[in-house]
DNA sequence: ACAACCCTCTGACAGAAGTCATGGCGCGCT
DNA sequence: AGCGCGCCATGACTTCTGTCAGAGGGTTGT
């Protein structure tokens, strides 16, 4: 393991990403030679909806919202990426427009690889291709959950399913909970279990009500954990 | 159509399906000894959601319906595999058990490959490797789209994106419209549109009245498709 | 300090779609 | 034939959730 990297620091990122963590010390620093560091602020759009696709990007800090929109402005979060996390494939490997909008959740710090040179890389690599296929496959999956969430449960389960998720996404041990440290609005937790603002405030307040939440400054507290996960059980259905 | 011995036109079966097609043909028959044809009746069960995997599936004739279920039996129809296409990939990949229930539409055909067997195939065919990831890329937006639809259509929309999409895939041009060549129930397409009989029901005869659609002998024709085509409008929606 | 703005919260009301109940039609089976 | 069964169809009623309207708190900026 003696890499001798020009950028130590910053081929340690790749390192601590699964995706790439069994790849050469070599390997990583040619990918990272391929890779910009891209910043953006808070609010900042990283690609909009029909974009021609030009990179793929690699979540280093904060997160990213995709989100898909109506003539009238409503959205709805389809997916969202965490630290170590790929986003923009789709449209990158069919070379299709992107799909979805991407906005930065909080500052964010991405890495971006253009098209051609993450295919040339992905050649030299095959395993990297299991890699990411693996990682498609769970993408999917979360999308059918979410599908199956959406035609059969009612807004409670939802929001529900939505807390959890991001508490195993981003939670935090506290005193008594877990809490979840996003700088996230009612509207994102609406747009995320495809539901109002509204709906999604009074849900919360009965969550609270019932012991099962808390919120501090901002930050929404689970305090109940397993009494949400009862409510949602993802768990399996056999005809 | 019985050709159990001929080996030549069973190859032929994957050099037709876009995925397969760039392969060697000395490549396709070493795929094709790998795989075994299994056969089975209307309504028979493929797997079952949690079932562990065991195989990738490739559709030769008939459709399946991938579809999930809760508890009290309600069903949604999560996505559709064709000729040609393939599914049961997720599990394989991770080896988690399968997401869903599959189901054969009406009779079907298909190839089945081990887990282990398509890894060390997929190995030796890195290309291959890309193709995949291109195909899961494309089940990814649509499971996206699907998203969209559920969180902001209401059901008509829903219903007719449904039709256009069957439309699509198995398509029949008629005197006057596309006719939908398969044995749907109308449960099948409330389970689809994630909705229940009832409303798919009322929903169709109001299409019907409306001059959008016609049902012959269980098949339902669209008799004006650009109209459809219009409530749904899959476009680009730039913020 | 004040305004302007965003976010949260609450109540009243409306409407889309689900539920329940019932009937008819076609088809296979004994 | 006659029966049961699955599928299609329609009406009446319910309810969940979205819509609209307004109020309060907190923060930013001038």
């Amino acid at each position: 393991m003696g890499a001798e990297s020009a950028d130590a620091s910053k081929v340690n990122i790749f390192w601590k990403i699964p995706m790439f963590e069994f790849l050469e010390a070599e390997e990583l620093d040619r990918l990272y030679s391929l890779c910009a560091t891209e910043r953006f602020a808070k609010g900042e759009y990283i690609f909009l909806e029909c974009d021609q696709p030009k990179n793929l990007y690699v979540v280093v800090k904060g997160e990213v919202k995709l989100l898909k929109q109506t003539e009238d402005g409503r959205e709805t979060i389809v997916e969202m990426a965490y630290p170590g996390e790929i986003f923009g494939e789709e449209a990158v490997f069919d070379g299709q427009p992107y799909p979805m909008t991407a906005q930065a959740l909080e500052d964010v710090e991405l890495l971006s690889i253009s098209r051609g040179d993450f295919f040339s890389f992905l050649r030299d690599n095959p395993d990297l291709a299991l890699e990411i296929i693996t990682e498609l496959g769970k993408r999917l999956r979360e999308a059918q959950n979410t599908i199956r969430a959406l035609a059969m449960e009612r807004v409670e389960w939802r929001i529900a399913r939505v807390l959890l998720m991001l508490s195993r996404k981003a939670g935090v041990m506290e005193a008594d909970g877990v809490s979840i440290d996003l700088p996230l609005t009612r509207q994102d937790i609406a747009d995320m279990a495809a539901t109002t603002v509204e709906t999604t405030i009074r849900v919360l307040s009965n969550f609270k009500k019932m012991g099962l939440v808390d919120t501090e400054k901002g930050k929404i507290i689970l305090r109940d954990r397993k009494h949400l996960e009862e409510m949602v059980s993802e768990g399996c259905r056999q005809p």
